[in-house]
DNA sequence: GGCCTTTCATTCAACGTTGAACCAATAACA
DNA sequence: TGTTATTGGTTCAACGTTGAATGAAAGGCC
């Protein structure tokens, strides 16, 4: 009784289940096919562009490097990302978005698009920015007390 | 750039970052071979007590009956809990928490305590307690909205 | 130069989850 | 009543993830 009831539990509790929820909303919108792994990188590079290696990608998803690999695969297998030697370092692999990655990530926010509008029509901007701050707090405490 | 930088995607993406974080940590504290689902199992009857139907349990942690059926199984391979058929409806069983369980769920308790007190020591429980109804607004929404 | 350490990427088994198929038991209804 | 629909639980393949092991390449240091 007196666990649940708390407030940190309780903001955790919820935490999952909103993580749970909009994971498995956007997987449901995305096209068949394109995981939210695999859209969270096309996402980057659309945003960033140029090269990254897969080390520093598994780094900007809070992901090992055994996932990064995976997801990569099979961005790679379906077209969507070319993967490279870095022939300056023998260890890296430079990986890089192809047309049709940029198309298959235009085809994802349109297939997004109405259901972040149900979102967008629900809360205002300003709850989501008023949220913003304890939440970045809340993340980086746990990430650096991992 | 659009994309990333609007409030609503990024209290979703801190929410799924932290989310995984706290599940990690949560099993990293836990004792050897304790789940976070099978620790909310167990909580959840110290909580209510009595007995519960698996569909129940499923429901209220947002699974589905065969994730359910899992985490119940190891539950009982270790004696946690107990399940019984229920007599009177065929279809159902009745799954009830055991005196192991009772203490499985009082050592997971302890081994938990010193990340929680961190936490707590990091937030204060106002600040908790303040963001929650946003999040409880937000989860609602996407439960409805799914 | 040689040795130890670190970094990068891959592979593999294990886990928890989903979604679908399935069967048994009950409920609803003609 | 008999038939159909719904509910409860299990099973299975597939997915994404972790963590550990492996190997190759580079860096640090004497």
């Amino acid at each position: 009784m007196a666990l649940k009831d708390r407030p940190d539990v309780s903001v955790l509790t919820e935490i999952g289940i909103i993580s749970q929820l909009s994971n498995a909303a956007l997987e449901r919108s995305l096209p068949e096919g394109m995981s939210a792994a695999q859209f969270g990188v096309l996402t980057h590079f659309m945003r960033r562009g140029g090269e990254e290696s897969p080390a520093k990608l598994a780094a900007a998803f809070q992901v090992t490097k055994g996932a990064m690999t995976n997801t990569l695969q099979r961005l790679e297998t379906q077209g969507f990302v070319r993967v490279v030697a870095d022939e300056a370092d023998g260890r890296k692999k430079r990986v890089s978005l192809t047309e049709a990655g940029a198309r298959a990530y235009e085809a994802g926010l349109m297939a997004l698009r109405p259901r972040m509008e149900g979102l967008r029509g629900a809360f205002t901007d300003a709850e989501f920015a008023a949220a913003l701050p304890f939440l970045q707090g809340l993340r980086v405490w746990m990430d650096e007390n991992r």
